[in-house]
RNA sequence: GGUGGGAUACCUAAGUGGCCAACAGGGGCAGACUGUAAAUCUGCUGGGGCAACCCUUCGGUGGUUCGAAUCCGCCUCCCACCA
């Protein structure tokens, strides 16, 4: 597979192989930017389908420029979005910035990592540049976008600040000289602004490559944190095992094909054997590559034991009897519960507790359960996932 | 600047003086069935209480009333049309 291929894999535009063939001539590394906004602390398995690429670029000797957007994370990208965004102090701002780091170095080299804060240059802007940048795009071509056209339709307050991200994202590719910028597709518009400033400032453009959405957990909408339908890349291995076998049967094929790059052909081939198979070694595939082969594994072997054998996993949470019971010598199995941190009300246990999802020591646990202050250790059950034991 | 419309729980959305913790759908959670999938059926879905019941909630605020999501004043925000 010559270069160019193996970068093809997985991407939904290249604009254009011709010209990053052209670049891939050159006799030094190239610089691949990937803006990162750090409005959102928490990266999650669809910020890996982007960061993956570039991985692969640095593994060809390429140089990943990292733009944290801590500038532009004040206006907020209105790509894709339905609603303004709210504006975040430069506080918020500097903590995610700094979370994000340390998450994308999970995927990244830091070796051939450059990191800029785009307020860098964009913070100290005065109103006639800004009125130069402004200047290069018209309404009429802001509105085409479909995520625009959708609000104003729907009467969705649109701000003019929203007007000016993609302009400041495209000056970012001026000010960084950056030959190829990488984005998912939502990103394409965005992208090419770099395109169109960079070529007026007598540059070369850059090369675009979108990569494709990942969809969510709910198998509907993009994977993001807002949305609740995420693994996040600080998912315990267990969380990122266990939500990957929540996927639907029809998601788990196009995981395949945009995380690990299945062609249409492999894709039909592993669709011979039973679904369930196909899924574990995906969530395998997934806890491997946010923590390692060995956590992959080990999750498997867990999953096997707990949900197709029914027995106990081999680790749980741990709720003293002291904390549970208030020091006292016996208590009714509600307040054992709430007072365990387990649930997110005392109601939520209560309603647990009456649709029978409830169980101590595997016998199922009704209202009445008065539980006396036991000898060895009692493991508790709410619903299929979740357990903890009780320590004397 | 003018005129008109709007803001309800996670989302959409009904409710126009007590029967409202608030119809309905979606989503979520749980149970049955399963492969922790899908589909289907059932229940739950503000907080506290075993319960009776209590507390907090319908953009904000101040009123009217025995009683307000519902009526009135002011304020904030959004949308449309006109300028």
């Amino acid at each position: 597979m010559n270069v160019i291929e193996q970068i093809r894999r997985g991407t939904d535009t290249i604009l254009s192989e011709e010209e990053l063939e052209k670049k891939l001539q050159k006799d030094r590394p190239l610089r691949i930017k990937l803006g990162a906004d750090p409005t959102k602390p928490d990266l999650t398995l669809g910020h890996t389908v982007v960061l993956q690429k570039l991985r692969q670029f640095q593994d060809l000797g390429h140089t990943a420029v990292l733009i944290i957007g801590d500038f532009t994370a004040r206006i907020g990208d209105p790509s894709g979005k339905s609603a303004t965004r709210p504006e975040l102090s430069k506080e918020e701002i500097a903590e995610n910035a700094k979370t994000y780091i340390d998450q994308v170095y999970k995927i990244l080299d830091p070796e051939k990592t450059e990191i800029h804060y785009n307020s860098q240059w964009l913070a100290s802007m005065s109103f006639e540049d800004t009125l130069g940048l402004l200047r290069k795009m018209t309404v009429a071509r802001m509105l085409e976008r479909d995520d625009f056209s959708k609000r104003f339709k729907s009467q969705t307050p649109i701000s003019v600040v929203e007007f000016v991200y993609p302009l400041s994202q495209g000056y970012d590719s001026v000010v960084l000289k950056s030959d190829v910028e990488l984005g998912g597709t939502d990103q394409l518009f965005n992208l090419l602004v770099g395109r169109q400033l960079q070529k007026d400032d007598g540059q070369e453009e850059q090369v675009v490559i979108t990569l494709p959405l990942l969809v969510g957990l709910d198998g509907v909408n993009k994977m993001s944190k807002s949305l609740g339908n995420y693994i996040g890349l600080n998912d315990s291995a267990k969380e990122v095992f266990g939500k990957v076998m929540s996927i639907s049967d029809d998601l788990m094929w196009n995981y395949w094909t945009v995380l690990f790059y299945k062609s249409d052909e492999e894709i039909e081939a592993m669709k011979q054997d039973h679904p369930m198979s196909i899924k574990k070694a995906l969530a395998v595939a997934v806890t491997a590559r946010l923590h390692d082969q060995k956590a992959g594994e080990y999750e498997l072997q867990q999953f096997e034991q707990v949900f197709s054998k029914g027995k106990l996993p081999e680790t749980m949470d741990e709720v003293t009897w002291e904390t549970v019971s208030e020091g006292a010598d016996s208590v009714g199995i509600l307040n054992l519960l709430g007072n365990s941190g387990k649930f997110p009300s005392r109601k939520e246990a209560k309603r647990m507790l009456q649709q029978g999802a409830v169980k101590v020591d595997g016998e199922k646990a009704g209202f009445g359960l008065e539980l006396q202050k036991p000898e060895g250790e009692l493991v508790v059950q709410a619903g299929k996932r979740l357990f903890f034991k009780v320590l004397p």
